[in-house]
DNA sequence: CGTCCTCTTGAGACTACTCAAGCGGGGTGG
DNA sequence: CCACCCCGCTTGAGTAGTCTCAAGAGGACG
């Protein structure tokens, strides 16, 4: 689609063997929670060897679907969400790169939801049985995938959090410190910003507002020389103070970005 | 504290043995989701057979607590919440008999929120080693509570639509046919009604209403014949309209309660 | 160059909130 | 046993935050 995904390849992420994996969004995501061995990020490297652009706006896996493989971001942003029978579509979480989704929801047999790219993305499908035999035989990723779904639950609570009690103001701080802390643990964010591929309309199914009062709160963002967002780039002028409207506490994503800056 | 909670203690729920165990919320919850052996129930018996009377509003495992073990509410209504640092409270989930609390978070250490009586309840605390010992031994149990985890995200993850897209009449009508179900599964609610003890400031903090506004809203479902609530009893008068109202999917809970309602 | 999609802004309406006051019922102390 | 008191429920009035509808502007792409 854009010149900036063609140069990534399924070729690329594999070809670099054993060597440094530190530019693979989901051994950077992992070795934070757990360390792990050369075979087990060989092996990480291998299930992700094969990846599919997919275009914005695409269902990966449909609520109903018998949850026959998980799926892998590599790049660009995906979310899991419920519509209503009035139309009105609820994202309930974002999917950024190095995240693995329903590793271990087989059990359930059913997905509840839908899984979906908002921006054009780099995905793998990944088998469920090769899925579990790697579990298995590698102790160290699926504690790191077990953690990192507790993780991912703590989030859907502050989420929770979010939209039942927060303001718009704050709720919007609040998503995008999270995206920050997200999005640098894998290399794809810094203090001073990250590309964010998606829509106003998005950010108002995500945040339980509708597309216009998103972008009057961006407004007030903006005019208040907190953050800067321009063709999808999002500039971040003023991280003290997002984090302090959004009350926000990086302590949940367990995540070795964001915690230098509150003083003792 | 009241009369009809003294009736049950600890020895009563323990003291049936091998015999029939309908009774137990614990067992009647899990058999639903797996088919459990006359060991794994008399083991479930065991270990909820020492229970504690809690009073209303006490926090039973507070935030930052580091997990040593895991709570089980037989009696009464539990809830987990955060709080703000503006003091507003979101209750995150409700917990009700049956419900077994943070089985296998012992991977992330610390809580990171509260889990709270509202109701006076019946609660049995289980060392966190004896609980594990007892997955390793009786699978069944181990995937009946992986299984009940999973419907909890589930659940979490209808609360979020919930809150993020529903108006406060949705709302309400979906906490109040979740409740049915989950409570009909363990024998504390039949279709036309149940105990709810809990106050209308309870059910804002959990729905991400103002007091006020519950108690209007509650008016409403009185003045057009959906439910009555009269001395902590709840009646459901007019169950099909509530659950279309709420667009209730019963699916979600995995019970065999609340299947009944649509003709195909 | 036209079209479509997203962003932007305005105006008016509505939902839900806050503050405030009165009511009622169950528990406690005299 | 009665009176009081406290907590939770109820209702009103005014307000704040957010929504809907609508129209126009700015880009990206064919």
């Amino acid at each position: 689609m854009s010149a900036s995904l063609e140069q990534v390849s399924g070729k690329h992420l594999a070809s670099s063997g054993a060597s440094k994996h530190h530019h693979h969004p989901l051994i950077r995501r992992l070795e934070q929670l757990v360390p792990l061995t050369e075979v087990d990020t060989a092996v990480l490297c291998q299930i992700s060897a094969v990846t599919r652009q997919v275009a914005p706006h695409t269902d990966l896996v449909l609520e109903g679907d018998p949850l026959t493989e998980a799926v892998l971001v590599l790049q660009g942003f995906a979310v899991r969400y419920k519509l209503r029978d009035t139309g009105a579509r609820q994202i309930l979480a974002y999917l950024v790169p190095g995240d693995l989704c329903d590793p271990d929801a087989a059990l359930l047999g059913e997905m509840d939801h839908t899984i979906s790219t908002l921006s054009a993305c780099f995905v793998a499908r990944i088998p469920r049985d090769l899925l579990s035999d790697i579990l298995e035989e590698h102790p160290n990723v699926a504690r790191a995938l077990r953690l990192s779904k507790l993780i991912e639950e703590a989030t859907t609570r502050c989420w929770l959090m979010n939209v039942g009690s927060r303001s718009a103001l704050e709720r919007m701080a609040h998503l995008l410190c999270e995206l920050q802390v997200r999005l640098q643990a894998v290399g794809f964010a810094t203090e001073e910003g990250y590309e964010m591929p998606i829509t106003q309309q998005d950010l108002g199914d995500t945040l339980g507002l509708s597309n216009v009062h998103v972008n009057r709160t961006m407004r007030v963002m903006r005019e208040q020389s907190l953050i800067g967002w321009h063709s999808k780039q999002l500039t971040i002028l003023d991280l003290p103070r997002l984090q302090e409207i959004a009350e926000f506490e990086p302590k949940y994503l367990r995540t070795t970005a964001g915690h230098e800056r509150l003083p003792p």
